[in-house]
DNA sequence: TGTACATCAGTGAACGCGCGTTCACTGATGTAC
DNA sequence: TGTACATCAGTGAACGCGCGTTCACTGATGTAC
């Protein structure tokens, strides 16, 4: 690799880390390729050397911080012992909570208004999102290894329930697709719930929002793992 | 009422419609006030003699739509005979769904990442948010006078559980906080797979997000009315 | 190893744009006597 | 009923701002022979 090549990798990633900087510091508005070139001390023509305008800017940003959310939560995950199968649901949660407490704006990116210029998948799903919910996948399959059996039975296997199943099967989980509608929609709850936390859409006065959460969290746990383990 | 009052009201009214027209038709990036001048035919600087700036702008129409879906799941809601508990739950679900779906910009407004200029209360409850709370905690006593027992107990009667019993109270609905935890909970999880849908952000294909939803739907039932009336 | 040439990161000036807000003003509408 | 004055909706020009993107350029780095 010549040396030409490495500095344009570190340009790069000073780009990257700046970017990450002007998000975190004032969300995605502040994040134009003006104030970009300021955080680098660099002309703002300079940076189409690295990039071919401001929807490019935020597509790989995007990417970035959903990737960085998708490993706090698989992180937490992991940590817990694969037999805590209950801990492992209770840990992704929080750590969701957590992760957004501590990065506001980029939860707000991944989980607001999709931006201006950002132009994701138009069809598809996105990568990162996929990945905690291929963790969700195998932990469906251990809720019922362990003989946990969620309250949702599907009466009507319409395409969707079918292209789940699929999903599982493709992430390795051997798991009904119901125990998985139960699942995602535990999940939903979860995102809901902070959505109203973090955007202070509130409905009636939260004191306490940590004992708030705790409460939602507990009725995704009663959705997904019900009265316990049958026999 | 002198004839300059009533030009005065036609005019707001016309200003308020006009920021209803703009959101509808571009999101809430495209009320400007300028914008606003030019659909009004009007020049910029005469729009401050009924506004005082861009976030009050933001305000009234914010409150005007949010009232507006707030009307719309309840008139759903209300459309179901009292008896039919599931059904009506089921109509304010999918009211939220069709609400969004006819006015994308209005639920992305509500729903999605607070505008940069908007400065609702700060602190304490969202009026028109709510309205839909109470509709919510009296559906919630139905639910428990009809003998259906949601599968959500709390073992932590924290301070907001005793906040959303005294909301309850306030509502005038004789209904358990573990109830009304499984009844907000359940609306979370409505507006969570809405997000998934509106903003388009998928973990896996979705090819009819109609049964999709219905899917969802279904779970959020179950968690509120459990397996069924207890005798 | 030295020279001629090619590459390309970064510069600096400019483009056209739209934004929110201010201010002194005009001229029509309304009010007091 | 008529006149003098006050109110106030709307005008027009200007303020300072930041934005994304273009383009011709300089000068250092890299490559071929």
């Amino acid at each position: 690799m010549t040396s030409r090549a490495q500095r344009r990798e570190v340009t790069q990633r000073a780009i990257l880390d700046a970017s990450l900087r002007l998000l975190a510091d004032g969300g995605q508005e502040a994040l134009t390729v003006r104030g970009l070139a300021r955080e680098l001390n660099l002309v703002p023509s300079a940076l189409y050397r690295y990039v071919t305008n401001r929807a490019d800017l935020l597509n790989i940003l995007f990417e970035h911080v959903y990737n960085d959310y998708a490993d706090a939560v698989q992180a937490a995950h992991d940590a817990v012992p694969r037999e805590d199968i209950r801990g492992r649901w209770r840990a992704a949660a929080f750590a969701q909570r957590d992760w957004g407490l501590e990065h506001p704006h980029e939860w707000t990116l991944i989980n607001g208004t999709p931006p201006r210029d950002y132009s994701g998948p138009t069809t598809g799903p996105i990568p990162a999102a996929s990945r905690v919910h291929v963790m969700l996948a195998r932990l469906g399959a251990d809720v019922e290894a362990a003989g946990y059996r969620p309250r949702v039975t599907a009466d009507d296997y319409g395409t969707d329930l079918e292209g789940l199943r699929q999903f599982a099967i493709a992430a390795g989980a051997d798991v009904r697709p119901e125990t998985l509608v139960a699942g995602v929609a535990a999940w939903h709850m979860i995102t809901g719930i902070l959505r109203v936390e973090f955007f202070r859409a509130y409905a009636y006065d939260i004191v306490d929002p940590a004992a708030y959460f705790a409460l939602i969290e507990a009725a995704s746990e009663k959705l997904l793992f019900g009265d316990g383990p049958v026999a």
